[in-house]
DNA sequence: ATGAAAGCGCTAACAC
DNA sequence: GTGTTAGCGCTTTCAT
């Protein structure tokens, strides 16, 4: 319980300065053999460790090894292999990475932001849910780098890594329309997301070239939960006459309409198609829209990257592709 | 690009000390309203912030507002939601969740603990994959708390939250006994993992209980992965005489499986049932013992969080229960 | 090869 | 209500 032992007493007890102390234990040189072992072995018997903190307080003074990330939340694959990749990638550059989760809610997401600028991250990634950043401009000024994610930055300039949403969305009602489906149902998540919004567009486009005008009467927004979703797509099945395919946008409404789907009825002959793999979506036969969230985070770490090493040039934008994996649920019966 | 304003040029522009200007933005009382207004006004207008790290410092001299956690992978779905459940409980207590994946590779895992608490982390909840922790013994005088998840502490003495790993395992058994089956297939990951052990010391116990001596004809260990896995089920499959059930002991053990099951031939029959609930269970109709890995996260930043509040009691283990779901690919055929 | 002094950004303690 | 001084644990600078 007691408090760490300082630099300090280790010197204290090995019988040499501070400075001297120091010298030996970050290994800077210029230290005697003999000495560095004293030191060493005093480090060891107090159970001496470095504060790093301290450390980076007086090297840079601003700035920190930690990096953070901000995202919905981990508990959902998307944002926790976009964590796994990010900190792969970090790591080896010797970064650490700091989550915080936003649950979506935009005012949660700038006290996290606030704090965790407080901390001295060196740069932060976000997949923010905010509608707007101008606020962080200043920030940027003052040299911590932002890395957008999923989503991006609105009336700021900053990197992104985005997907494709709305070439994906549009290859997914494509397909749905090659295999003969004219009634398509479409289930998006919360409306206000731009992500929702380009799949959507992205949607319409291919309905419409095909010449269905009312896409939007079978268009159900805003299901954020796979429970919500479930209930969506049962509503959708209800519908007279119902849809005979169903396009969902991301990988919990798929679930969602899996569930809805199993449950019989009419569901049975609905075909599917869902944006994001699952992790068992090839043992589940359900055609998606593909890409790679670990990918995500890669791409986020190296841009993060390149800035801390320097690189001043004019934000970029990263468009990471998306492709069919076709399977049975659009299989043509 | 530049550095970011300290609390002294904040002072300098709105004229007033160091002090005054501290505790007009820390809220501390004792300023007048317009002194406060003016320092809060030249903070936005330099667009300060304050730095934690060095408050933090000053303060206590020894720790932070953040909880390290140590885990496997990210990626995967348990440790993922682990970590959900952990970082909701820290936050409702003003605490953040720093993580650090150690890939099941011990060596990391030493330097990672030695980096985090480098940092001072307030706490560290650790999923370990050390074979041993006595050197952690001389940290716990210095007061910061370790919880155990998932995996118990070797050859030191902490609070732990894991699983009725050996009664799930041994529950999973007898299920596929009662449905009539004597030669169970079971597969499992890294040897070495005491998870791994229980589970299969669970699953023996009920196999010895039945009579049947012979189990571990069936027993295939160290498939870390799902591509394992899956090679290790086909080759339980391919036996003379094959299984015709399968005991999988963690979920992307299951997943391999499935993937193996898909492929048809004699698979198609065979039962299975795994250890950790999937994300498409239900809909997937694959039999599990369940648990609930945000629970588990919870938990331990409960434990961590009372023995900050000064709890100095022995050391806790909470072992988390899981129960049957039972679904179709253990039904009767 | 070693040490003394100063200071990173902040706050506790004690003035005034 | 406000300022001064000292110091958290470490490293930089400049001596010796």
């Amino acid at each position: 319980m007691g408090s760490r032992p300082s630099l300090a007493q280790v010197a204290a007890l090995s019988g040499v300065s501070v400075k001297t102390a120091s010298r030996a234990l970050s290994g800077e040189g210029y230290v005697a053999v003999e000495t560095k072992a004293r030191v060493q072995s005093a480090a060891d018997e107090l159970g001496y460790r470095l504060n790093r903190t301290a450390r980076e307080l007086r090297r840079g003074g601003n700035t920190s090894t930690l990096v953070g990330l901000l995202s919905g939340d981990l508990a959902n694959p998307f944002y926790s292999r976009l964590a796994s990749g990010l900190e792969r990638e970090l790591r080896m550059h010797g970064l650490q990475l700091i989550t915080a989760s936003t649950d979506e809610n935009p005012e949660w997401e700038g006290r996290l932001t606030d704090s965790l600028l407080e901390r001295r991250v060196r740069g932060l990634v976000v997949a923010s849910t905010m509608a707007e950043h101008g606020h962080l401009a200043a920030e940027r000024r003052h040299g911590s780098p932002f890395v957008f994610v999923d989503r991006p930055p609105v009336n700021l300039t900053a990197d992104a890594v985005l997907l494709d949403n709305r070439g994906g969305a549009k290859r997914a009602a494509e397909h749905l329309l090659e295999r003969g489906h004219r009634r398509i149902g479409i289930v998006g998540d919360l409306s206000r997301l731009s992500t929702h919004q380009d799949r959507v567009e992205g949607f319409a486009e291919a309905m419409e070239a095909a010449g269905i005008a009312d896409w939007r009467e079978y268009l159900l927004e805003d299901a954020h939960d796979v429970d919500k979703a479930e209930r969506a797509v049962l509503a959708l099945l209800a519908r007279d006459p119902a849809p005979t395919a169903v396009f969902t946008t991301n990988n919990r409404i798929t679930t969602g309409a899996l569930r809805a789907l199993r449950q019989g009825g009419g569901g049975r002959d609905t075909a599917l198609i869902g944006f994001d793999e699952l992790d068992l979506g090839d043992v589940l036969g359900v055609t998606v829209i593909a890409h790679d969230p670990e990918e995500m985070g890669r791409h986020a770490a190296r841009l993060l990257l390149s800035r801390l090493d320097g690189d001043e040039g004019p934000a970029r934008r990263v468009v990471l592709p998306t492709r069919l994996v076709e399977r049975s649920t659009t299989a043509p019966r």
